[in-house]
DNA sequence: TGTGAAAGGGTTATTAT
DNA sequence: ATAATAACCCTTTCACA
């Protein structure tokens, strides 16, 4: 599937605010409203959107830190590497696992209430993982920007 | 405003898909229509659902490398702090910006077509902002998880 | 707050161009 | 691929418990 410049900005307005009707997409993009429906689903079977969710705001609802913790396997087979991945993901504190280039092996963004829950998930969960040989982590004083949106 | 399970639910819910519709979270969560909807334009009004986005497959938009960028900046009173924060938010390649405890000052999280398209970004718009010291890059191999959602 | 019903608007499928 | 129509569903509001 070619995306022609209608498509790119449905997909540019609705990664911003996917609360937007076909009739205002119509309007700002001054296509039919069936024009515009026919796109979006086409957008969306053909996987150009993956989903569209809510973003909630994460102190409201207790999630009082966020940290990056850089991992550090004992050893690099293939079955290792997709053991820790597969093993790693299922723990609902790591919403991000990223298998990186250069000095370590992987990087996690964690997000729990606090302190001591960062430290219960380390001490029972992530260290406890077979392959994990060290792991290192930065703690998030503050957010400056936090964006789901590409620029494209 | 205090949560009462339902709306923790309903949150829940939400953040996972955010096409739910009224009707459809009703059912689920054994109450009228009305009740959600009251319940929901609440949620949004006291500010715990911050936005609804629609999540864009990246490659298929041609973002092809996601990198992470340490940053340390040459001095740390609050102006240059700001500044930095200020300027740095303007880039559109730049999708988180977090001031970290420890042992450096930033951490970026870097959308950009490709090696080349970070490389003109490192050297024309990150690497020239006034404060900036140095600058430590480490690229996505691959992307495990990605989510989203928190748990809570 | 929660419920049920009524009105209005949006979505969706169908048709034709 | 787009435009127009109609049927349907959902959202939204209101009165009431």
């Amino acid at each position: 599937m070619d995306l022609d410049q209608t498509d790119m900005k449905l997909l540019k307005l609705l990664q911003e605010d996917a609360t937007l009707s076909n009739k205002e997409l119509s309007l700002k993009l001054h296509k039919s409203i069936a024009a515009i429906h026919e796109r979006v689903k086409k957008l969306k079977s053909a996987g150009y959107i993956k989903k569209t969710v809510a973003i909630l705001d994460r102190h409201k609802i207790g999630i009082g830190l966020i940290s990056f913790s850089q991992v550090f396997l004992k050893a690099h087979t293939f079955e290792v590497l997709g053991e820790f991945e597969k093993e790693v993901s299922k723990f609902p504190e790591v919403m991000e696992c990223y298998q990186m280039a250069g000095s370590y092996d992987f990087m996690l963004r964690i997000a729990t209430k606090d302190m001591e829950a960062y430290h219960q998930f380390l001490r029972h969960k992530l260290a406890v993982l077979p392959h994990v040989n060290t792991v290192q982590t930065y703690f998030v004083l503050s957010e400056t920007k936090s964006e789901t949106a590409y620029h494209f």
